[in-house]
DNA sequence: AACCCGGGGAC
DNA sequence: GTCCCAGGGTT
């Protein structure tokens, strides 16, 4: 399979995606950010908070210098908040360390919080034209039709071999790594698609296992299913004039750093909750309701009272605050409690 | 090796 | 509803 890298660089001449905001430039921030972005999220997904963020954070500096808020923020709905908090880290990093440059050592990319092995390869190839393999999603759909690799490519075992077969195929010099790379990713999300491939205007049909044996259906095989369990959570939306009482997420688990409702085990201590952290016993119950979202390893159940005040109070706690109905749009609020919001009736 | 971590696009 | 996306981090 040596000349499939040659292949790809000429495919990619004429039939490439060459306009993607980040596409087009070699400074490393911007190409950071997107790769970033882009992990674990659809393109068409990406473009609307890649623009906003660099509009708002231009260069690497300003970043470091924000608030880890505003960089969630900016984040908000596009989910992984993870990803968001470490290149806060990251850009505080190489502020510090590195005088605000992007070390172009492949083993330093890797140490830096949410740059793994397939990222640390793309910045390496598209910033610094340097030889290194990556492998996300499109790559393993690729290799493993290419070969006829019928295992899922998330085993372990298969993985260690995708990552051998992706550096044996890098090509022979770093001269046209940056378009190998891109060729590869189109080629995964353009023609090798998970779903009705369009073989036919493949590069590489004439050598590919699971073209000439009709398996494009059967490979990649899908995940192994795991039925997922269900948790229940119970929220208190409480309103006071044009705002609504939110709680900060703990810095682990889900939604971690982003703003959320009151969260109780149940709803028996409502009363008792709001006597206690609001002083208050007036409060008038609007609604109760019920949202239900999924991830990745679980369903989860929201249900919530939707509660009024009348006087919003100083809180005891200190990782509380109201925060207006006019600033829920901007807010670091995950994006099913956005959404439960928006169903509320206003009062 | 298994689990944790979001949200949405495409079907 | 299902599956998966320019994956990484933790245990």
């Amino acid at each position: 399979m040596g000349f499939i890298s040659d292949q790809l660089i000429q495919w990619h001449k004429t039939s490439g995606r060459h306009n993607l905001p980040w596409q087009n430039t070699h400074d490393p921030y911007l190409i950071w950010l997107s790769e970033i972005m882009l992990q674990q999220t659809q393109v068409t997904t990406v473009l609307t908070y890649y623009k906003k963020f660099i509009k708002r954070f231009p260069d690497i500096d300003i970043l470091a210098n924000a608030e880890e808020e505003k960089v969630l923020e900016l984040w908000s709905g596009l989910g992984y908040y993870a990803r968001a908090r470490n290149l806060h880290k990251t850009a505080i990093e190489i502020s510090k360390n590195y005088d605000a440059k992007f070390p172009s050592s492949f083993d330093r990319l890797l140490s830096l919080p949410g740059i793994g092995r397939s990222t640390a390869g793309a910045i390496s190839a598209f910033a610094f034209k340097k030889k290194k393999p990556i492998l996300d999603g499109n790559v393993k759909r690729v290799f493993t039709r290419y070969l006829g690799i019928k295992e899922w490519a998330g085993k372990p075992s298969v993985e260690k071999e995708l990552w051998e077969i992706a550096t044996r195929n890098l090509p022979k010099t770093n001269k046209h790594i940056h378009t190998y790379t891109q060729a590869l990713m189109d080629l995964g999300a353009t023609i090798c698609r998970r779903t009705q491939p369009l073989c036919n205007n493949c590069p590489l049909k004439s050598k590919c296992i699971s073209f000439k044996k009709n398996l494009t259906k059967e490979i990649p095989a899908s995940k192994p299913k795991k039925t997922l369990p269900i948790n229940e959570i119970y929220l208190l939306i409480i309103n006071s004039r044009d705002s609504y009482l939110f709680e900060k997420k703990p810095s682990k688990g889900i939604w971690a750093g982003l703003w959320s409702m009151p969260e109780l085990e149940n709803f028996k201590n409502t009363a008792n909750w709001i006597k206690e952290n609001l002083n208050e016993d007036d409060y008038k119950m609007l609604e109760i309701g019920k949202h239900k979202t999924s991830f990745t390893h679980y369903k989860l159940n929201i249900h919530f009272q939707y509660i009024f005040l009348n006087s919003s109070k100083l809180l005891k706690t200190d990782n509380c605050k109201w925060i207006k109905k006019s600033s829920l749009k901007n807010a670091a609020l995950p994006s099913p409690i956005k959404k439960i919001l928006n169903t509320l009736k206003d009062v």
